[in-house]
DNA sequence: AACTAAGACAACCGCTTTTCA
DNA sequence: ATGAAAAGCGGTTGTCTTAGT
């Protein structure tokens, strides 16, 4: 139909790249840094799809990558983050330094597939994003007992909602699931209204890491009626962290999640145990 | 040694989202 | 406000390697 290919496929070398390839493309980028990956191949010479550029260096070339030797942590991580977030592989990327998310997809569709699904029932995200095909579920009923992953596609947010149910928990083993984050009593949140200073905060149709970042939960689109709750405008620094991906203060507002560690996940014994609960 | 199946992973494809003129 | 281009993402496929027979 009426899209137009990313490139004329014509004359183009395809398959493995090279290390000549290798070299130019690297070689190019350092130049002229990433970016316009249309044009790169015609002004670095060479005969790649531009998204084929992109993807080799992002996924191979890129300095600042490790490769293989996945060590148990990470394993660990990646596995509670994808019963989080399901096949979000870029997000789960994210939260792996040097790690990309094609490694990070292939290496759970290899080899931890097989290790999380008697827990985690594969943790898919939904219908749409099915294991790939060799991995499916043989039975349509594996996905009546699949947890309920949160949908991470990233939404911006021009508002969040505090539910107006006060809890007074800042106790993540208390917590019926990773997911209920609370806010500290002691924090100090300007846009929050008083009497929702111990406010139990769910995480609900938006990006749960991202969500984690602004510390606050942050109600998307027709969720946020159904909700009930405090309906608060989101602040400029709020916005700007919306992606959750870098350097985002979380105690600037209070909430004591800490990205870089997700250390909650690593030490919740009965993470794996709660999904089903959400 | 030859063949086959399975594993592993690089790369491609098509769609969605974001950016920008 | 709108449409096209660019970038990003996730699913899938292709190919190479390794283990088993």
């Amino acid at each position: 139909m009426g899209r137009s290919p990313c490139c004329s496929k014509e004359g183009l070398n395809r398959g493995a790249w090279t290390a000549l390839e290798d070299k130019v493309l690297t070689s190019y980028i350092k130049a002229h840094g990433e970016g316009k990956w249309r044009n790169l191949p015609k002004r670095a010479g060479l005969k790649r799809c531009g998204k084929s550029c992109r993807l080799r260096w992002l996924n191979y070339l890129r300095p600042d990558i490790k490769r293989g030797n996945i060590s148990g942590d990470e394993e660990e991580l990646i596995i509670r983050l994808h019963n989080l977030l399901g096949n979000r592989w870029s997000l789960i990327a994210g939260r792996l330094p040097g790690r990309t998310d094609n490694e990070i997809k292939n290496y759970w569709n290899t080899t931890l597939v097989k290790k999380a699904k008697p827990e985690s029932h594969s943790g898919s995200s939904k219908e749409t994003s099915p294991a790939p095909t060799k991995f499916r579920p043989r039975t349509p009923s594996a996905t009546a007992t699949q947890p309920q992953v949160i949908r991470t596609k990233a939404t911006r947010l021009t508002r969040m909602l505090v539910p107006s149910l006060p809890l007074l928990i800042d106790d993540y083993s208390t917590t019926t699931s990773p997911l209920d984050l609370r806010v500290p009593q002691t924090q100090s949140v300007s846009s929050l209204p008083e009497d929702a200073a111990n406010t139990e905060v769910h995480i609900q149709g938006t990006d749960a890491m991202n969500f984690g970042c602004n510390g606050f939960q942050a109600a998307a689109g027709e969720d946020e009626d159904a909700m009930g709750g405090y309906d608060i405008p989101l602040d400029d620094g709020m916005l700007n962290d919306w992606t959750g991906n870098d350097n985002c203060d979380l105690e600037k507002y209070g909430a004591s999640l800490d990205l870089d560690s997700l250390a909650f996940l690593l030490d919740s014994d009965d993470w794996l145990g709660q999904e089903n609960s959400i």
